[in-house]
DNA sequence: CCATTAACTGACT
DNA sequence: AGTCAGTTAATGG
C-alpha cells in the first residue's frame, strides 16, 4: 500500500484505500473478452449519501460508472478530510489486508457503481497486460500529483492552497478558451478538501471574485488560466 | 496578524 | 426541517 503523509496544520493520515481517476480500464479489450470480464461485475444504484465503501470493506474492488463519489477520512474531532472526488472510470478499493478504520467513500449523486471480487479483479489484470499497463500508468501519475498537494498543505497559506484547489479542480471548459469550469461543490466540501474552516472559503471566494480573478454562476466557479496566479 | 470557532441570519429546498 | 452561503465578534497560535 502507500503511505502518503499530508500535513494539514498537525494532523497526518494514511491513505488506506486507493483509487484512480477516469480510468476506462477494460475500454480496449476486444467485445468477447469484455463480455467474458464483465460477467464478473455486479452493477448497484446508489442513491445520494450512500456508503459505497466503509473500513473493513476489503474484500471488493469498485468502478465508477455513473454519477460522483467522495472518499474521506475522518478524524479523531469527527472532521471529514475529502482526499479525492471519483468520476465515472475512476476505480477505488482497499489495498491492506487489514481494516482500515478511518476511509469512507460516499456518493455524492445517484450513481451506478460496478464491483468486483478483489481476487477476480487482479485476476483478470493480470490475464490482460494491456490493462495492467493502464493501470500502471495512471497510478504512476497520480503519485506525482500527490507530492504537490503535500507541498501545497504543508507550506502555503488559505488562500494559496484554495487557488490550487481551483486550478486542479478546474476542467478546460468547451465554450471558451483558456476557460475553466469546476462542477459545483458546497463551501464546507471545498474547505473539507484543504483543511481549512467553511467560513475562510466564503470570505477568500468572494474577495477572488471581487478581484477578477474568477467567476461565479450558482454553484459553478470559472476562472482563465492567466489570471489566477 | 491570520485563521478558526461560534453564533446568527436570510435564501433556498 | 434541513442545507447552504454570508457576516460578525471573540479567541488563539
Amino acid at each position: 500500500m502507500f503511505r502518503h503523509t499530508l500535513t494539514g496544520g498537525q494532523q497526518t493520515m494514511t491513505k488506506k484505500i486507493w483509487y484512480l481517476q477516469q480510468l476506462d480500464l477494460f475500454e480496449d479489450l476486444p467485445s468477447g473478452t469484455l463480455i467474458e470480464v464483465e460477467s464478473h461485475f455486479h452493477m448497484k444504484e446508489c442513491r445520494k449519501g450512500t456508503l459505497v465503501f466503509s473500513p473493513g470493506d476489503t474484500n471488493t474492488v469498485y468502478i465508477v460508472k455513473r454519477g460522483r463519489v467522495q472518499v474521506y477520512a475522518v478524524h479523531e474531532q469527527g472532521k471529514k478530510f475529502i482526499l479525492d472526488v471519483l468520476h465515472p472510470g475512476s476505480v477505488f478499493g482497499d489495498l491492506t489486508a487489514k481494516n482500515s478504520r478511518e476511509v469512507f467513500a460516499e456518493v455524492l449523486s445517484d450513481s451506478y457503481i460496478c464491483s468486483i471480487n478483489k481476487n477476480d479483479f487482479f485476476t483478470l489484470i493480470s490475464q490482460h497486460p494491456p490493462v495492467a499497463h493502464k493501470l500502471m500508468r495512471t497510478l504512476f501519475e497520480q503519485l506525482s500529483t500527490l507530492e504537490n498537494k503535500a507541498a501545497s498543505l504543508a507550506h502555503d497559506n488559505v488562500l494559496n492552497r484554495l487557488i490550487k484547489l481551483i486550478k486542479n479542480l478546474g476542467r478546460p471548459s468547451i465554450k471558451a478558451q483558456n476557460m475553466y469550469v469546476i462542477e459545483p461543490f458546497t463551501h464546507e466540501q471545498l474547505a473539507q478538501m484543504i483543511g481549512i474552516s467553511r467560513q475562510t472559503v466564503t470570505t477568500l471566494l468572494n474577495q477572488l471574485e471581487q478581484e477578477q480573478r474568477i467567476k461565479r454562476k450558482g454553484k459553478y466557479i470559472y476562472f482563465h488560466k492567466n489570471k489566477l496566479q
